[in-house]
DNA sequence: TGTACATCAGTGAACGCGCGTTCACTGATGTAC
DNA sequence: TGTACATCAGTGAACGCGCGTTCACTGATGTAC
């Protein structure tokens, strides 16, 4: 087992890779996301890329295990530091905010990939699955409910609609109706909850 | 202006486009859906197609408002029927549906299309725009909330809300888990817009 | 009623393009002596 | 320390494919007489 480069070397680029297709795919999508041009922000060659990964949908279910987690720990932090019993709130400001919607590229998988994830083969999604569970048992410490199960399913319910309220704040072209979109929804996500506590 | 072919004729081509096209968007997305291959299923050539429509972008903003049509058209007799005061329960139950789930190419177009529409050019998504403040201000009346604008309010976060736990549902790959996050959903949903009312 | 003709909905070859993937290769690197 | 060499990360031409769009055309149709 010799190493003619060192072992750093080709995982820093697989990890290069990771990340810039991690942005892209939110941004763009997977479809509009393509392995020449992407390899080539990197300053590399199209015909490298499969050296790293075994194929576009190895990459794909790589950058979504990737972005969740990059996701959690930019989120974590400003959350962590809200006032204990503000902190279910702050989840809900910081997740409906516009800079959220306005930076795609290093928000919320969900919202930026579930319709993606539908149309890609089951493989794609059974590691969608398994990642949504993963976050939902997260994020379920900053949930209400009697039990750690009732935690899950509410922090999935709180997620799901809070993805699906910034999709359409994104879709939206008039920026005054999708401002107002996260205002009203801030309240009402923050209320509904609250109250299930 | 004399007529060689019947007058129904182009018109009926041009509707049998639109029905087929609003069908295959939702099932398939807008990037995957190619015009000759929707040409095809309807017995025609690729060729055709423009004398239609202008092109591919024309026809996404023809189909997002035929299917929106269409859509509450067959949502609002179901809506209807329910006794006065199980109207909005009713409305949520078949919404988050596990038969609306399994059947996008028929069913509501946001969380069959939004995230494609972010990505198309501004003309389509200023289209988009327009046909959901529409639906919004025609569900408004089975929300609850003091004026107009509220009920306006409260429906697009019903249906924001909805939508996203509905895109969650599909991508998922665990039935179980699916089926799961629909039911907890119907029972959040027509609680907290009963509670507001 | 029968024929000649103008119309135009629909045809299908062709265009340039970007995609995912393969593969024979190159040349900078770490190693062996 | 200096040289010869084996490795392998990355290169780039090539593949077949489907896409959106164009355009010269065809032939079934309704019309005019």
């Amino acid at each position: 087992m010799e190493m003619r480069y060192s072992s750093a070397h080709k995982a820093k680029t697989r990890s290069r890779i990771l990340k810039r297709a991690a942005q892209r795919f939110r941004e763009n999508g997977v479809r509009g996301t393509g392995i020449a041009r992407l390899m080539s922000q990197l300053g590399l060659t199209h015909g490298g890329f499969y050296g790293h990964f075994e194929n576009k949908n190895d990459l794909v279910a790589a950058a979504l295990s990737a972005m969740c987690q990059e996701f959690v720990e930019s989120l974590t932090p400003v959350v962590e530091s809200a006032p204990r019993g503000n902190k279910l709130q702050v989840l809900v400001e910081t997740y409906l905010s516009p800079e959220h919607r306005d930076d795609p590229g290093r928000g919320c998988p969900f919202p930026a990939l579930v319709l993606d994830i539908t149309r890609l083969p089951g493989e794609v999604r059974q590691s969608f699955t398994g990642e949504f569970s993963r976050r939902m048992k997260y994020w379920a410490k900053y949930m209400p409910g009697s039990d750690n199960e009732k935690r899950r399913e509410n922090a999935a319910l709180l997620f799901a609609g809070m993805a699906g309220t910034m999709m359409i704040a994104r879709a939206v072209s008039d920026s005054g109706l999708s401002d107002n979109i996260l205002a009203e929804a801030r309240k009402f996500y923050a209320a509904a909850f609250q109250r299930l506590g």
